[in-house]
DNA sequence: ACAAAAAACCGACCGTCAATCGGTTTATTG
DNA sequence: CAATAAACCGATTGACGGTCGGTTTTTTGT
């Protein structure tokens, strides 16, 4: 029964870059929130702080960084015993990332979706936001001459 | 056995606007970029465009079709005998609603995001791309202002 | 050195969702 | 009213996130 064959592009891979965006679970956002607020941590740590209250075992978590790991968020590296996770990524970057590629995937011809995409959120702001963006964009640019 | 009730927040409702922002898969972009390109159309036409080439039944073109209209990213009529499907967003405000629902799902406890976000992304740009993104915001500016 | 404890690893299962289509029902229309 | 066309229904597949239980490997205390 090898008549037709079913091919779906799948979601992950970004034929450009090859450079795999993907979309993120719940758990694993609360998983990478957790590691930007405190830090480096093991399986351990990360289930004491969010395992905890939402009653999934210790191995729920495991597989969750694990996953976290495959898809190059986290980094890792083995702390005398147990493995240590860090991000890979800042919060910052993340955003970048998933909105480029979200954009880059229903960009229509057009070049430049992504400024568009924000022109249009910049032409919707108020005066107080354009005030706030300003300030923000400043203290970016500083941030990069910085470095 | 009813002793473990699993329960897993589907990624769609976005609990704040309890507004649906849904993931496309590719083909529904594929036939969404074709409506907005061809305008109001049947599911034949949609089918003779994009579905001949992709070698894909005018079921599955049709199930789609629907799909999107659940999704209300389309709407429909029935013209005569068969349902007219036409865009209910625009490739823009599909990308601010994605972007923005992207940019929440991310978000950390500052209340500015998404303008947060736009800050990287203009810090980042070069002069040329400054240029276009102003020109782009008047554009935006003038088109709002004229509703 | 070895047994106990801890962590990693493996593999399975479920639910959801997009893609895909065959077959049946329900119009349309000549 | 019969033939044709479109809509509708429901089933299947593959991918993926979430969820664990059990087994293997590694660490460590005595």
């Amino acid at each position: 029964m090898v008549d037709t064959v079913r091919f779906r592009t799948s979601p992950w891979v970004n034929t450009l870059t090859n450079h795999r965006v993907s979309t993120l679970g719940d758990l694993e956002i609360a998983v990478l929130e957790d590691i930007w607020r405190f830090g480096p941590s093991d399986t351990k740590a990360v289930y004491a702080r969010i395992g905890q209250s939402r009653s999934i075992s210790l191995n729920t978590v495991q597989s969750t960084l694990e996953r976290l790991f495959r898809k190059a968020m986290l980094q890792r590296e083995k702390i005398s015993h147990a493995y240590e996770y860090s991000a890979r990524v800042s919060r910052r970057e993340l955003i970048q990332k998933l909105v480029e590629s979200t954009v880059r995937r229903v960009a229509g011809p057009q070049p430049d979706a992504l400024l568009s995409a924000f022109a249009d959120l910049a032409a919707r702001a108020d005066d107080d936001q354009i005030k706030r963006l300003e300030e923000l964009i400043a203290r970016r640019r500083a941030e990069l001459d910085q470095t």
